[in-house]
DNA sequence: GCTGAGCATATTGTTCAACAATAAATATTT
DNA sequence: AAATATTTATTGTTGAACAATATGCTCAGC
């Protein structure tokens, strides 16, 4: 995975700052929201400086705002910002699938991750298909066998999934593209990684289309 | 520019930040230091949980490698950092270049920076010249008209400074390239991405050829 | 001389309390 | 109602304090 969230954080601060950001991506924090210094150091039993440290993280991933003298709020992501990131994945995507190594290690995580999206279309667990998804579109980028790719690309799915939180319905979302991930990985296998890319590209114009539709008509 | 660092910081954390930066970036603080806060934040006049601050930053950034316990020590881009950032660069400036509009307003950035740098050839000002040519690749990657992906970049091409850091004769790793941007430049002017797009690419296989021989044989 | 256990020391990790600086909300005046 | 002054709550920043940890040192013991 990557490493801006080890598995075992040492100190104090890394460990809140993971827990945030679970629960960013949870939704359990919801965009637009403020956060509290006193309120929030409180409710995680930890000092206000060192939740500060975590704050600094976050924003700097892109998941909070930082309005100074005025506070910390979730990152309310904008149509532009949805655009902005579907413009950088189909530029990085798309060339990593297109110049990928066929028996890339990589590509048995993509295998891996389309196995597990259809166990949730089954289970009706929409949500874990939404993360089997990531995992999928996560294993294309580490084709191009770049640690910061890797990680800026961690980033900027984090983002993404900010969005989703915004949004109600996941198996509208998720739900069509599983079997568009199985034929890219098919044609990936085959040896016809053009054609994979030239797929990936549509798939991601359609699901961005998607996205940015359900976004108009949400809830405010 | 980057929303990274504005020009007008407003809190006394965020221009504490951009002054550590700017000496990391400037060769000031030199990789593998020791960047102890008690004496840091007594030379900089503020206090040690606002400099804790600005260390999270700046580490999010790759620039300060923290270790638990030990301390924060600046980053030491090692043949592994320089080898996965240039092929990062040569996957995105490479594309961008490749797909870029000739007529973009990033093309006329790209022909400043190359002014610019000539007149510091002339000059014998090679640091000037390698800031023009970091401004001439940040304006490649504006091609591709993404807010994120020009933070990213910037991130990168930080990092790439504090490796040239390491090195010591700047004319040498700038002063061949300065008519190579010229060149790159005018067939992107000329309707040619595709040709230009492949010069860059010869040209990043150069630059990086020549960065890890000086780094291999530098003084340690 | 070397090894290892235990101790001493310096540094980071974390908290707390206080005050300054700022923005939002409220009251006051015109 | 609009503009202005005042109050209030929050963030910004500091300094001191203590806990937790890594490092270096001392000193047996072989």
């Amino acid at each position: 995975m990557s490493k801006d969230m080890p598995d075992n954080p040492r100190t104090l601060g890394e460990t809140v700052t993971a827990e945030i950001r679970r629960k960013l991506v949870d939704g359990e924090l919801v965009p637009g929201q403020l956060l509290s210094e006193a309120a929030l150091s409180e409710s995680l039993d930890i000092s206000r400086n060192t939740l500060r440290e975590a704050f600094r993280v976050l924003t700097q991933e892109g998941l909070l705002k930082h309005e100074p003298n005025r506070g910390v709020f979730v990152a309310i992501p904008d149509m532009a910002s949805i655009i902005d990131i579907y413009r950088v994945r189909r530029f990085i995507e798309c060339q990593a699938l297109a110049q990928a190594y066929p028996k890339h290690p990589a590509v048995q995580r993509m295998a891996q991750a389309v196995a597990a999206a259809e166990r949730c279309r089954e289970a009706q667990d929409w949500s874990g298909a939404g993360t089997a998804n990531m995992a999928f579109h996560a294993a294309i980028v580490e084709l191009a066998d770049s640690e910061r790719l890797n990680t800026f690309y961690a980033h900027l799915s984090a983002e993404l999934r900010l969005a989703f939180g915004l949004l109600n319905d996941a198996e509208f979302l998720h739900s069509p593209y599983i079997d568009m991930n199985a034929a890219i990985l098919q044609r990936l296998e085959a040896g016809q990684a053009q054609e994979a890319a030239q797929a990936l590209d549509a798939y991601l114009v359609q699901s961005e289309r998607t996205v940015l539709a359900a976004y108009a008509r949400r809830a405010r």
